[in-house]
DNA sequence: TACATATGTAAACGGCATTAACATTGCAAC
DNA sequence: GTTGCAATGTTAATGCCGTTTACATATGTA
């Protein structure tokens, strides 16, 4: 009934880790993108499953071949944007000298200007907290890996400082949530009702550098 | 413990949730009491009008007579968490003399305690990004004024150390972002899976304590 | 060619939010 | 008290949604 718009024909782009489909050519992808699009545009609630199918342009109970349920298609989502968080991450890191502050400083930034670009994807990758599903679980890890390169900039930190490294997390812990914190507030709350005129990079950067120089003082002393 | 007392004023005596004939006693409050426990049981996602109007005894249409829809009464209830936010913390502060740090971690602790002992209700607080909506702003405000209660606090920390009261802003920014992050990687992600054992009291003191020892240092030192 | 499998469709189910039309109640003016 | 109106309920309907079941078709391979 339905034409399908068959973007078949061309195939530019290289398939990532599966080969290409039968009927629609790779829906799995295509509804991937439908609903990163949709959850971009309307945020995570706004998101149905039933209009990424048309976008894709395909019956309503097609993603049912590919994905469980409609959290496993967002789940996919989610496990994009950590993919694409940690890609930031690293970047920014590489700019700066390895266990400098500067590089801890970008890290964070990095973290905070991905949620402002992308802040339905950002919410997406922390609201699963369905715990039972194992899907779930996968993203959960993703997180947890990304939050392993603060950890080796925090070490390499120490090490750079002669702080020890016995208590890296006693670090590389409140530093993250200084910048979720950021991220999370810029996103949902507007700082300019509170703090007109603030710039998160500027609040990432005060308040990573002041915790470390606290954290430093009292390493020092003891 | 009852907010917004406007339409109110002339209601009868009716404290107990009673549905003795065609008019149920107090339907609003018996509404947002309902969504309040669906919420905490279900998570703000699975909370739906139906299941609240089933708990109430009354029928599928009944809460548009008190509420614009779902969004209006999901509202009810995230105003009252800031109510109950608002009150804790100041009760937590009041422990502690005026202008001390304990008082702030105090504050901070107080913040991620009623995150962690109603994390659905604190999701939702923390959820209206709808922007256009006149009820959400009015939910934003009563954030925005139990940020004030952080603002005061750092304002008397200031004065008590002799540390100026110019940047209160730039020291009381920092505080929020690091117990809001705390508070949100507590319920959204799972501390132990990265760091096995945290205490989220001691993790707020350590940051708090961290962050307002290296700035007095930077502030002291110019 | 024939078949098993992967992938799609159509139709149906129940649940949801919301609205419109109608019913009942309580209060206030007469 | 009676009457009328506003507040507050109900029933029924609409149109979405997620999901499942049964069926249809394409694809790779034997």
């Amino acid at each position: 009934m339905i034409p399908r718009p068959q973007h078949n024909e061309q195939k530019p782009k290289v398939s990532d880790q599966k080969k290409a489909g039968y009927h629609h050519g790779d829906l799995k992808e295509a509804l991937i993108s439908a609903a990163k699009q949709l959850i971009q545009d309307k945020g995570p609630e706004g998101f149905s499953m039933a209009e990424a199918c048309r976008i894709a342009g395909v019956s309503p109970a097609a993603p049912y071949r590919h994905f469980a349920d409609r959290d496993e298609l967002v789940g996919a989502v989610a496990s994009q944007g950590f993919d694409s968080l940690t890609d930031r991450g690293k970047e920014e890191r590489d700019k700066h000298p390895p266990g400098s502050v500067a590089s801890i400083v970008a890290l964070g930034q990095a973290y905070v200007k991905f949620a402002a670009d992308e802040p339905a994807i950002f919410r997406l990758m922390f609201a699963s907290h369905k715990g039972e599903d194992a899907f779930h679980d996968s993203v959960k890890q993703q997180g947890d890996r990304c939050f392993n390169i603060l950890l080796k900039a925090v070490n390499a930190f120490q090490e750079a400082k002669g702080l020890g490294t016995t208590k890296t997390l006693d670090i590389a812990l409140p530093l993250w949530t200084i910048v979720h914190g950021t991220a999370c507030l810029l996103i949902d709350r507007d700082f300019d009702a509170v703090a007109p005129g603030t710039d998160p990079d500027e609040l990432v950067r005060i308040a990573t550098e002041g915790f470390l120089a606290g954290i430093s003082t009292k390493l020092a002393k003891v």
